[in-house]
DNA sequence: AATATAACTGATTAATCAGTCAGCCTATCT
DNA sequence: AGATAGGCTGACTGATTAATCAGTTATATT
């Protein structure tokens, strides 16, 4: 791996755990094992290293999702709706930096004064609040999704995983302990009740 | 007013909107009029005035919430679950310095080896979901609720106001927008359908 | 081998900021 | 009037840190 990715993905993990104020450039200079002048030879500015970090992470997460899709097949639109949650539940695990990082407040403010910042925000949150309104107008179509908004519903579905995995990351609550009844509660909220199997 | 509540003000304003690390104790002074050294003289240090804006929250969230139930009367446990859901919105907004301080990282990661942040906080979550569950355990009392889990399902619900609230606060999405979907919702995953009227 | 370009670094700078301290007001009490 | 004390302040300090720059090493290119 180049110098260059060292400090993106070093970066990227401090600036997740720490925050942007309280990550010097010389940790992440450290971290990779090159003088902070060095940081400063890559990316012109901290600011500019942010943007990098949270532009690389909306690369990762648009990858990961348009590889679960073009793998995953699913039966319906509910089956479709579940099978998301559930891997944006394993995502927030597993790419813990990512989330941590989109829970810091920093990169909202950054948006209100920098396009690029807005930009990779909005592909970011377009891309997951997509994907519901996707399935849930397939499901339908399908039959397996009763007649409700489905840009509001996406949104309200995105509420309540980004909640989950904030109370998850602030450790106040258990994320994991609540799959099963999530799960439930999106069934009883959207799934068609009238349906014959 | 005192001296030592305008600065407990002022830094409430100043933590919520700018947070902790980019808040320093001159602005918090210049903000109230003082010296800067008036501010340690009334707080030993940065630390023990985020303390005190975080207890001062925790304050006023119990005090709104107990003075709502205090006046209002609901039918039943639905009628109730509703009240609070629009209750929380609507302090969401009007007490906007609150949420956004909750919504920062800092309390979190400082109560992880303070024990005084650790209560505060714990004294805001417990307060949310004890009612959340109230409103449920009552509803299934009097058959406006289904049969379902009250602590989980009221953790979810919390869960979902969070996000929404998180999403306004970060211009994301807006709160407002959602309100009449979310009310549905709740009414859709809470509600005992079988009940006869 | 000579040259050019890219990658890297140590030392430094200028600014910011939490926290301290000695002393100054102002009000109350005797 | 004098004493005591609580509230307040200006001036200062030490530590941290983003950013710069002159100069060095490594890597192509001809």
């Amino acid at each position: 791996m180049s110098k260059k990715e060292d400090i993106l993905k070093a970066a990227t993990l401090l600036f997740a755990t720490n925050g942007f104020k309280d990550t010097s450039m010389a940790e992440v200079a450290n971290m990779t094992g090159t003088a902070s002048a060095t940081v400063f030879y890559h990316f012109k500015s901290k600011e500019e290293l942010f943007l990098a970090v949270l532009n690389s992470v909306k690369d990762g997460i648009l990858d990961e999702f348009s590889h679960y899709f073009g793998e995953k097949k699913f039966a319906n639109g509910l089956e479709m709706l579940e099978g998301t949650v559930s891997f944006y539940l394993y995502l927030a695990g597993n790419k813990a930096e990512w989330f941590l990082l989109l829970h810091r407040y920093y990169p909202y403010k950054l948006a209100k004064d920098n396009i690029a910042c807005r930009h990779s925000l909005e592909d970011i949150y377009n891309c997951f609040v997509d994907i519901f309104e996707k399935a849930l107008v397939q499901g339908q179509a399908d039959g397996s999704i009763a007649k409700l908004s489905p840009r509001k519903t996406a949104l309200l579905i995105l509420s309540t995983l980004d909640g989950i995995v904030r109370f998850k990351n602030c450790n106040l609550y258990d994320a994991g302990a609540l799959y099963n009844e999530l799960i439930a509660t999106i069934r009883r909220m959207a799934a068609n009740q009238n349906q014959k199997i």
